[in-house]
DNA sequence: ACTATAATGTGGGTAATAGTGGTAAGAAGT
DNA sequence: ACTTCTTACCACTATTACCCACATTATAGT
């Protein structure tokens, strides 16, 4: 379970350094993917290709499902970490994102999102408007 | 499983390198067929034949199953990549792709795409209708 | 409280390799 | 036989992966 945020840095190669307390899950790599606002995910192998297969089977004469695939699949990436525990990031992914040289990594349970400072900070203001959120969650069984 | 996106060129003679982390399963060769929108589509030959043989046994007296198979069969071409792992489309999918000095070759699952740089762009400004992707999404059922 | 040691994050250099352009040899069609 | 198209080979450039070193923070012991 990926818990916490940081504040790491993205260096002139586009290399990331994975904080320490989310690496023991990603021995064997890890997927970046596309997230579904202005930022990027990391999932562990288990968990991608659980989501993907279920992509990849779909109808390839359907438009709808030639859009998902394109849309998760030209967007994602699979990564080794060098022996410092960083991955490089795709250009692509990188401007999708708006990463520049400093990067918030945020656990979120089964995976890890990372976003700019400033798209961040847009998502922490809106989550912070209490009269708004209190509303918003509503809907989503917190029940046990 | 066919990831990312890389931008690669096509030179004078029409050949186009084949992206390294979509060689391995190319050994044997691999099948250029038209895509479904304003592009190509390239194929491991276990995949190929699966397909193929699946639309060859349509219906012959169903007037879309000819359709579809004039559109797979003579817009389909099986390639080896030569030892620089390039290869040669041939003249008519590339007109019918608009394919010029520089194309994008997309990962998609299953499949690879090949896109001119504006019909791609075309292509991700649509799905980056946010309302429009997350209408989409609605009928993928990404829980666990 | 201060120092020593370890652990974590960052920066940079070098060798390997992926991508591209071009030339020459071979095949096919006229 | 000649032209055109295709394949095989060689050479250059840019990117990436790997390695080493340093900085900074955290931990522990005196």
């Amino acid at each position: 379970m990926f818990l916490g945020q940081y504040e790491h840095s993205i260096d002139e190669k586009g290399r990331l350094t994975i904080p320490f307390r989310f690496r023991s899950v990603f021995e064997n790599g890890l997927y970046v993917m596309r997230g579904f606002e202005c930022n990027l995910m990391l999932m562990c192998p288990n968990d991608f290709q659980f989501y993907s297969e279920k992509v990849a089977r779909m109808n390839m004469a359907n438009p709808t499902a030639r859009d998902l695939k394109r849309w998760l699949f030209s967007y994602s990436e699979f990564i080794k970490p060098d022996d410092a525990w960083r991955i490089l990031i795709p250009q692509t992914l990188r401007q999708l994102a708006k990463l520049n040289s400093s990067v918030i990594v945020a656990g979120a349970g089964e995976y890890i999102e990372v976003w700019s400072p400033e798209e961040w900070a847009n998502q922490t203001d809106k989550l912070n408007d209490t009269e708004v959120s209190s509303q918003r969650f509503a809907d989503l069984d917190l029940s046990k």
